[in-house]
DNA sequence: TATTGTTATACTCTATAACTATA
DNA sequence: TATAGTTATAGAGTATAACAATA
């Protein structure tokens, strides 16, 4: 086993718990991931037409039908019409959804405050340098690949 | 933006990263996710029982029922009779079944080598070890959730 | 004409429950 | 009795293709 291999499989094991811990959000809500994925974006820009959801989450048109069906069935989400398109809705959240997005977003501070809150700034400064340096290498890879 | 937030949202971007990667790899074998985990499992321990499947995967024996009739279905596997148990079956790659694994085997390396290949061994080290850390820190607060 | 979203259809992954064959 | 795997059934996510309403 190679250094490098080595590397790569520690980045794969933190995926799969990274992975794991939103298996532990989806329980506890409820919710499936393709769902709270949806809530999540909202929670990151408001509501936004079915359209710039299925961009948003590179599926189809008819994948988002599925998805907002099932928020509004279970009062995450309604429908709203769009002021100037009477061809698009707007997929807005309920009081319920906002909670979840609340949720969300405190789930993801407390984890992230757990895994790096006792981290000396400098040792945390250099591994985020790595990561980024990373992303950027594989982004170009995954460039090229196109 | 806290600084551990950034930390955190790093590794989920990698971990996104990770991910494309594996779509990549599916989209040209022409297989799924989870039949491409099968014969990553037979590719590092050889022919397995159904059942010793379904708990390496962690579903249910059922499932397994379907991912292998997938998996028998475009030839990558077989059902072979166990040896001394005849209610077990083996699940054994074929020829075509231990190529896809073989290329599995050569894409995880490629990978590793174009990721880290031209980092400094010190940094690589470094980075290793903050994986590490954060991985083993997961791991008591996934230990403690139950 | 182009775009937004839906209906129609199909495949995969997943689960629980009941069942058969074997241990 | 317990275990290995299958049949039966159901729900969710995904896709393509055809279509209606609107831009």
């Amino acid at each position: 086993m190679t250094k490098v291999t080595t590397a790569l499989d520690k980045v794969l094991e933190l995926s799969m718990l990274v992975t794991a811990d939103m298996d532990r959000f989806e329980q506890e809500s409820g919710l499936t991931g393709p769902r709270i994925r949806v809530l999540w974006i909202l929670g990151h820009g408001g509501p936004i037409t079915q359209r710039a959801l299925a961009t948003a989450l590179d599926v189809t048109p008819r994948n988002v039908t599925g998805l907002v069906d099932g928020l509004v069935a279970s009062e995450h989400v309604t429908r709203e019409p769009h002021p100037t398109d009477r061809r698009a809705t707007l997929v807005t959240p309920t009081a319920a959804g906002r909670r979840v997005i609340r949720q969300l977003v405190e789930s993801h501070a407390d984890l992230a405050a757990q895994l790096f809150g006792s981290t000396p700034s400098r040792d945390l400064a250099a591994f985020v340098t790595m990561l980024d340096t990373t992303i950027e290498t594989f982004g170009r890879l995954m460039g090229e690949a196109t």
